[in-house]
DNA sequence: GTCTATATCCGGATAGAC
DNA sequence: GTCTATCCGGATATAGAC
């Protein structure tokens, strides 16, 4: 989305070079893009709210998308992309605890950090994932495969309690996802307006004690 | 949504009913409302594909249902009265063991058992929860708050590990909740096409396992 | 209670001036 | 690169015959 770092023609204020105000343009839309999205669903959202939003006329979301499936592709896209840079974790010479707890908690930071994001990949799955149909059966299966083979492993040494090691990752998406997109019901029920830092370690802390444990395995205090 | 079972008028075969014509073509349109609205979100169906679905002509539709807010509304209310309908467990006098066992079970027949149903109301809250608003901090929040009362009293007890009971209840719901709505993603993960009966029992057994294995509990032998 | 025909509106997309 | 005006398909909703 953004230009090479070694572009020549970059400044170091980043003023004036060619092609920022694109750069701008098509972040700005992006992101109303995916809020809008999440609210009214593909078939629903509206160009024109997409353009409110991002403080543009519509013509200009036009310009940069000539097609709605266009846009909503590219902010699909930038999500997967944004979900495989946090994919590399779990090797089978780690300590089992060591490194479920750090996935656990890269995982919880991701579902803060980009609600919205996770939100809008909720929707597309569970609606049937049209857009993601290769995604799910090629790239994703072969990285859960991978990782399930890392737990078994460590099941096999007698590092930890035998579970389903699929049914363990399934389930720590499950859990950490929840909390981003669900945050309407969990805050109303917490009784709170908004996440805070206190929050969101308690959850990290209460869900690595859990499924550790629930693994046989000593939580590493943090 | 059906009538009472002390109607007078009822035949025992049930046909040539007053009102039966009535009943059934508003089931078969709710059903057929649900799966639009998961597929397409709420501005994206068209009650002309929901009329398709039900095998009945669009005006028909519109006949029993003359707003489209109505008749999802309708749907929604449905929804959760299903939901509530299954949440009267744990008792302090309850073993925890087979007290949150049979919770584990009964959440996870649900989702199998309703899977549209689960999905609707995750894109309700994932949207904004604009239609569940008052549900969510009324009724919900109470059931939760005795719920999470049981389950300390409990730990308070010495009965089970020590872990924060909202976060529990809330991760079982997760955990439940998303073999339905993400059946899309797992399944193509565990290499099937559909769950089978095995498979909800595996799952089960799994999640039974974890959770109360994470709780310092020993899971009772199924 | 069922269905055809139609009014009305809204949103995506395009043309073309600036 | 920006923006106004407009076309046109499609969806909700209604009127009214059967």
């Amino acid at each position: 989305m953004s230009v090479s770092s070694f572009d020549p023609r970059a400044t170091p204020t980043g003023a004036y070079r060619p092609g920022r105000i694109r750069d701008e343009n098509l972040n700005t839309i992006m992101s109303a893009a995916a809020a809008e999205f999440v609210q009214h669903g593909y078939r629903g959202a509206s160009i024109q709210r997409i353009a409110d939003r991002a403080g543009l006329p519509k013509a200009n979301v036009h310009y940069y998308f000539p097609r709605k499936t266009h846009l909503y592709q590219s902010v699909l896209k930038e999500i997967v992309a944004l979900w495989n840079s946090e994919l590399d974790e779990l090797q089978v010479d780690d300590d089992p605890a060591q490194a479920l707890a750090r996935f656990i908690r890269s995982k919880v930071r991701l579902s803060f950090l980009h609600p919205t994001a996770s939100k809008l990949f909720a929707l597309e799955i569970i609606s049937g994932a049209p857009n993601l149909q290769a995604y799910l059966s090629g790239e994703l299966r072969e990285w859960v495969a991978a990782r399930a083979g890392v737990v078994q492993a460590w099941i096999d040494a007698g590092r930890m309690r035998p579970v389903d090691p699929l049914q363990l990752i399934v389930s720590i998406w499950a859990t950490t996802q929840h909390y981003a997109d669900f945050d309407e019901q969990v805050l109303k029920l917490m009784g709170k307006r908004r996440y805070d830092a206190a929050a969101m370690e308690q959850i990290a802390d209460f869900l690595t004690d859990l499924i550790l444990t629930g693994c046989g395995l000593e939580p590493p205090v943090s």
